[in-house]
DNA sequence: GAGTGGTCTAGACCACTGT
DNA sequence: CAGTGGTCTAGACCACTCC
């Protein structure tokens, strides 16, 4: 690889411009989520550089959580419908006081479209304006109500998406695998912004608690490929029955 | 990088042996934080493998945090006193509002030694009635309150700790910092249970906020090697003007 | 048995740090 | 310059999955 002089010289070593190959591949959708990719040994023709280099940029998007390996097998394209043990606290870190770490049951209550105001414009990075999409839900678990959320959505992608489709899919999987598989938007990452708030009324109802309790303020922004906000998300944790386990390391 | 608990491994790759063969020297402290450990070439006569095989092993220990590699220098055994930039928020995941992550300013209030009750010795592993030091500080960010905490130790460990100690140490570097450079002992993970609470007047006074406002319950379990439970903390953060950052992923 | 990922080795060379 | 970690290659062999 030659440098020019009067660029600042920047090494990139061979298996990250792998990496960033196989990423466009999957941003392309190329390879489809719950897909098997060619084997180390055919990406290594293709893209005309040792297995050992090929399997370095598969590690790293692998440790990314991008691809999953299976032994034998091949390698995957990780997928939200994959339903893997890891799934339903992936993204939900909430977990009954007294049981195993489950995936509540949804139970859609609105959707409909707005326009985005300031702050949605601002987090979602569309036009001041802009159409947005609003799911309006609550989360159950073994019956007892214990999230309620609002989610945003830039309108571009999910213009389809209304109550009647939310309710069909219940039960056949996360919200981001419907948003995979419908929409194919795959979140890779998100941040959570954690505050103690008190519940107001109607939202305390919803949660079956009593006014003026306190609740978890939980507010997301997920993101796809490329660092791109597709998802701010406002929720009220009831932690009466359950808890926010952060794992530190 | 990890591996599946669930399943009994029945095959011990060469690199996880020579792996815990370095987990035994770091706990039995031959090579101490902010050591340099041997260069890969010595480590793989030392061990009679080929330099491939303990770069692998290295590569796990320091993806798990407790090796550090600087390319030209050598590989080094992490450390809380290192300031690394990642170390203010490695532990505490509040942030101000409006500003950049920082550490905060300790302030001990009390410390003192007690006998562990049930839920102390079950959740510290030791003996009903053994000895404990508990420690209660404030933490200031920008000079404002944010966290009220308990700490409660083994006290076999930590039979020196004091309030004048931890008054000698502030500004010196964090709680863990001490901990690893006067008692030896190295915090690797921890865990967080995160419920909302209503301050109760004690601490609404301590945290310069009013009684009956919302706070987080951050109750924290910490780990040294081995998964030996060293630390059980309770905190209290405000989040009038802080937040809990949470990266998923 | 064929095909996949996983391990281990040996050697050459590159990039970074300090002397 | 010497010493360190970082990259890349090529080949042999092992472990796992499926046909």
């Amino acid at each position: 690889m030659s440098s020019d002089a009067t660029t600042i010289p920047t090494f990139s070593p061979l298996y990250r411009q792998i990496k960033a190959l196989m990423l466009r591949a999957l941003e392309a959708a190329e390879w489809r989520p719950g897909e098997m990719i060619p084997s180390e040994v055919d990406l290594a023709v293709r893209f005309n550089v040792s297995q050992g280099t090929v399997r370095k940029a598969i590690d790293e998007l692998a440790a990314d959580g991008l691809l999953l390996r299976r032994q034998g097998k091949g390698t995957y394209v990780a997928s939200h419908a994959d339903a893997g043990s890891r799934e339903g606290t992936r993204f939900l870190r909430l977990i009954p006081e007294d049981g195993q770490p489950q995936t509540p049951q949804s139970v859609p209550l609105e959707c409909w479209r707005a326009k985005a105001g300031h702050e949605a414009a601002r987090i979602l990075q569309v036009a001041f304006g802009a159409p947005i999409t609003i799911v309006r839900r609550l989360l159950k678990f073994s019956g007892r109500p214990a999230v309620v959320e609002e989610i945003y959505l830039p309108g571009e992608l999910f213009d389809t998406l209304d109550l009647e489709m939310l309710q069909q899919y219940q039960g056949q999987g996360t919200f981001y695998g419907l948003l995979e598989s419908h929409f194919g938007v795959r979140m890779l990452r998100a941040e959570e912004r954690i505050r103690a708030v008190i519940a107001d009324p109607l939202n305390a109802r919803l949660l079956e608690i009593e006014q003026g309790q306190p609740l978890l303020s939980v507010e997301r922004v997920s993101y796809t490929y490329g660092n791109r906000p597709v998802e701010w998300r406002q929720s009220l944790y009831s932690t009466a029955a359950h808890y926010y386990l952060n794992e530190l390391s």
